[in-house]
RNA sequence: GGGCGGAUAGCUCAGCGGUAGAGCGUCGCCCUUACAAGGCGGGGGCCGCAGGUUCGAACCCUGCUCCGCCCACCA
């Protein structure tokens, strides 16, 4: 087999591609529901057909697929369901804008069809860039299985899920206090209102009484709305209104009479302590009417203008010109007491952000606390658990406060509500589409006009892509998914309602872990905005961008001035193309516990160089495996004597390996991405090619004779390197896919492997191959050649000059150890070593660095001139403090009678030595510095 | 107003009862034929503050001070 040649530096751009190409012909990505193998599922939350793959995308991807990648080569049915989401609300916004942009136009001028195609049009081309960006990615997407949450199958999960709930009652329709956007037109739910407190105004406002005996003054901060009133209430208890109760007082503006009522929703300490109620306006208002049966003025229409029965002269001003209107007149009419700033919570629509209007409209609403209770059932019964355990809380928190969810829009792009309006008044819900009304049997019959809120097609999404409400094959197998990955802003809108309806329908949780990702900032800790410009696009960390090309992008989306500057000064040299591998990792080696990553170019390049750091490991490999014969290298290792033929570090690093797949497979297992990422590149880089690769450097290397001994040595080196680095490519593979398949399809290995790293068995830890003589040996050599270097480094002692070192050691047992890896240590660290049975004598005679190494080799090197007497004395008297004050805080420990009483035994043994080591250390350091003279 | 999280090296974060760690940055020396996207070495920390528990606290408990989230119908 003839040893294959890597360029120096690893190219994304070349590699990527091609086992895109061939994972994606391989079929290697589906996963077969009848398959034996025990499955596991994961579903990609569908990203919103609204444009392209941003961070927070790419980093819940890169967790799933090295989840999936990660199951895969452990032999499971891993099954990743990929699609996406209509997102109606998001869509209607995105194309609302176009449509305002290039002609003033709304969605009602287009008309419903019109508007539809567009909506459509809009999908596929957002669609197809998701699914661009996703195999660029390089997940391991089931392809075949593709959905969208308005397909067929998805219309189909909706309807049975709207009528079966209505059958049972879980769904119905009412008047209710709702929030409206009169910028989208149309209500949104409470989760999709955003509260900040902004600064308005409170206005005194003087109400006089019918009959003439005074006034009351309310104050409120929506003047305008006073226009609606039907009542003014204050506490029952308020001895300032006790007589006012029961009053009437005449409405300015409108004339009207209304009377003073009481309730103990008021809070006297608050202005006046009178409030006016304007019950079609307000949520608390409202409220107040109910109990009390005050009526009810409905001012404001859904446009948000003022509408009858105000006073005509009002009546269509949208809300912020009449408020500016009455409060004028009200001044007018000496009915302006005062004005002070005030800071006021408003509700803003989290997609448009128009100021929500709390309105009473009919709407469809979903009954929530049956569902809710089911939810919590399968969190408490473990059957669903949260990771990070902390957000357990925020979930359970919100399902026992649950309110009914309103599911109703007043949109066009989504699920059209399966309820048929009849002139006699009924309403028929039905799965299959109405032609004549359930009740009177009239065909006068029309299709409520709303849709279904977005989140209700995503609640279903679990269960809906595996075929349900039929009982399918694929459902029994991947049902519950094994995990569902996705951030933690959503676990309101979406985790909870899929548990919700999942319990609901099935009497299973639709998933056993919910792993909560971190939110990806930027370097600064701000959110990434577009309007911020601060976005860092994961294509273009793969594939780089210029500063031009990224200034233009901005542009194209009408990106504010602000957010072409920042682009500007935070990519000033552009992004340089990174590779997807380089990418992946950094997200999974920045994935801690936090709650955010912080993000930025240069830590991704810190990773890319760690890429290329192991694309130059199997470089070297690669340059010195001719000659290597897989075959036989396995026939050997599996012979009895394997072992035994092994040189230390050989065994050392094969155990090395174990340690750091035991660490990998734990990591995964518990969700800790950052863990499992660092395991492994603290094994390439500070084990592997810092420390193995440099000592099999003198036995790879070729002798000019042929000589039976050191080629059999040699073969066996190269055996090691390669199993290493193969298996080393398997670990990494689920976190850095195409770089590992790249380099494992070159490695020569054994013929039975699969044909590609892909499917290749995810190792283990093989205990028989754990070694810890060969550890306890190697930290002794490493030891000893970093204290030389140390002293190198100290007196500037040129690299290529060689020194002689003697190492002096009490310990038979060291003096054996390092005897037998003289050779190797003297390549480490530059130097030609004598061993000396010290006999508790400092070596006298010309002057020489010492340093000590634990408590039994000293290092004596030699410097001839170079030696600095007076520098080398301040260093050992810092050595010397430092072992001084080490002895020091042992011996009032071990001198402590309650330490000794208390401890427990393996503590106290393991400080004894300690100080005996240190004691011996201190001592010898104190003599070399006397050496000095 | 409720609830949650965080404060450890210059930066970003691990560690969560028994010798304070990593990555990046920084400083010094090196283009040593796998890799300068590299090698070798160094410096750098009252582990937010104050108490308490313990033989022993970065770690457990209490309080405080800052940051940051989430939830909530107060005019």
């Amino acid at each position: 087999m003839s040893s294959q040649t890597l360029p120096k530096q690893y190219d994304p751009s070349e590699v990527e591609p091609r086992w895109l190409r061939l994972w994606q012909e391989s079929g290697y990505f589906h996963a077969d529901e009848t398959a034996p193998s025990v499955p596991y599922a994961i579903t990609l939350p569908p990203p919103n057909v609204t444009g392209s793959l941003h961070m927070g995308h790419a980093l819940g991807s890169t967790m799933q697929d090295i989840l999936i990648r990660w199951k895969r080569m452990q032999g499971y049915s891993a099954m990743w369901m990929p699609g996406t989401d209509h997102a109606s609300i998001a869509v209607h916004h995105l194309l609302e804008k176009e449509l305002r942009r290039s002609g003033g136009k709304t969605r009602f001028d287009l008309g419903r069809d019109e508007f539809m195609k567009q909506a459509w049009a809009w999908k596929e081309k957002s669609g197809g860039r998701i699914n661009e960006q996703e195999k660029l990615m390089g997940f391991s997407l089931d392809w075949a299985r593709e959905r969208f949450t308005m397909d067929e199958q998805s219309n189909a999960a909706v309807r049975e899920a709207f009528v079966t709930l209505h059958e049972q009652g879980l769904i119905y329709r009412a008047k209710r206090m709702i929030n409206w956007d009169p910028v989208s037109e149309t209500v949104v739910s409470d989760l999709e209102v955003n509260v900040v407190e902004e600064s308005g105004s409170l206005w005194a406002l003087r109400y006089p009484y019918a009959d003439g005996t005074g006034e009351i003054i309310v104050e409120t901060t929506r003047p305008e709305t006073m226009l609606g009133d039907t009542a003014v209430a204050v506490h029952p208890d308020d001895e300032r209104y006790a007589g006012a109760i029961g009053k009437m007082v005449v409405l300015p503006l409108t004339g009207r009479e209304v009377p003073i009522v009481a309730d103990t929703f008021v809070d006297k300490t608050f202005g006046s302590g009178a409030v006016k109620i304007t019950p079609a306006h307000d949520p608390n208002d409202y409220e107040c009417s109910q109990r009390l049966g005050l009526p009810i003025l409905e001012i404001i229409d859904a446009k948000g203008k003022i509408c009858a029965p105000a006073p005509a002269k009002y009546v269509g001003m949208l809300v912020e010109a009449a408020r500016k209107a009455v409060v004028a007149d009200l001044e007018e009419g000496g009915f302006l007491v005062g004005i002070k700033p005030h800071k006021v919570p408003r509700g803003r629509s989290e997609r448009s952000g128009a100021v929500i209007e709390p309105m009473l409209m009919e709407q469809w609403f979903c009954k929530t606390a049956q569902l809710a209770a089911g939810a919590v059932g399968v969190v408490e019964a473990g059957k669903t658990k949260f990771v990070p355990e902390v957000w357990t809380k925020t979930f359970m928190h919100w399902m026992t406060n649950i309110r009914d969810w309103c599911i109703s829009r007043q949109l066009w792009w989504g699920h059209r509500i399966p309820a048929w309006h009849c002139t006699c008044g009924a309403i028929t819900v039905s799965r299959t589409d109405v032609t004549a009304c359930g009740t009177c049997g009239s065909a006068e019959v029309r299709q409520d006009e709303d849709i279904l809120d977005t989140w209700f097609s995503s609640a279903l999404w679990p269960m809906s892509t595996l075929g349900w409400p039929q009982k399918t094959r694929a459902l029994q197998a991947f049902y519950p998914n094994s995990v569902l990955v996705t951030g933690p802003d959503i676990i309101f809108f979406w985790v909870a309602r899929m548990m919700m309806m999942g319990v609901h329908f099935t009497g299973k949780t639709p998933f056993r872990t919910v792993y909560l990702t971190a939110i990806v900032t930027d370097e600064n800790g701000d959110k990434m905005s577009k309007t911020k410009g601060n976005v860092i696009d994961p294509l273009d960390v793969v594939r780089g961008a210029s500063l031009e090309q990224m200034l233009a992008r901005a542009e194209a989306e009408h990106a504010p001035e602000a957010a072409q500057k920042n682009i500007k000064k935070h990519f000033a040299k552009g992004v340089p193309p990174m590779g997807a591998d380089a990418l992946r990792f950094s997200l999974a080696a920045l994935n801690t516990s936090g709650r955010y990553i912080r993000l930025s170019i240069d830590r991704v390049e810190g990773y890319r160089n760690f890429i290329n750091k192991l694309w130059n490991a199997s470089r070297f490999a690669l340059m010195n495996l001719d000659g290597f014969d897989p075959e036989r290298f396995e026939a050997q290792l599996a012979g009895p004597d394997a072992k035994a033929a092994l040189g230390m570090p050989e065994r050392w690093i094969l155990s090395r390996l174990q340690h750091t797949a035991a660490e990998v497979d734990a990591a995964l297992e518990a969700y800790r991405f950052s863990d499992a990422a660092n395991a492994i590149y603290q094994f390439v880089w500070h084990e592997l090619c810092d420390w193995y690769i440099e000592l099999a450097k003198p036995h790879l290397h070729q002798p000019e004779t042929p000589d039976a001994e050191r080629a059999a040595r040699r073969h066996l080196v190269q055996g090691v390197l390669a199993t290493v680095l193969e298996q080393t490519l398997r670990l990494l593979h689920p976190f850095a896919p195409f770089v590992t398949e790249e380099i494992w399809q070159k490695l020569p290995k054994p013929t039975q492997l699969p044909a590609s790293l892909m499917v290749t068995i995810f190792p283990r830890r093989d205990d028989a191959w754990v070694d810890a003589e060969a550890e306890r040996q190697m930290k002794l050599v490493q030891d000893v050649a970093v204290a030389c270097r140390m002293l190198r480094a100290t007196y500037n002692v040129s690299p290529a000059q060689k020194i002689a070192v003697s190492l002096r050691t009490v310990s038979p047992l060291a003096a054996e150890v390092l005897a037998r890896f003289q050779a190797p240590l003297d390549h480490s660290a530059k130097i030609t070593s004598a061993l000396v049975a010290a006999d508790g004598a400092v070596a006298a005679g010309e002057l020489a660095a010492k340093t000590m190494v634990g408590a039994d080799v000293e290092i004596v090197m030699p410097l001839g001139g170079l030696i600095d007497v007076a520098a080398e004395r301040t260093r050992l008297a810092k050595e010397i403090s430092k072992a001084a004050k080490d002895v020091d805080g042992l011996d009032k420990k071990l001198g402590n009678a309650d330490f000794i009483a208390r401890a427990p035994e393996e503590v106290i043994a393991e400080q004894r030595a300690r100080l005996v080591d240190e004691r011996a250390r201190h001592q010898r350091l104190v003599e070399a510095l006397a050496s000095l003279g």
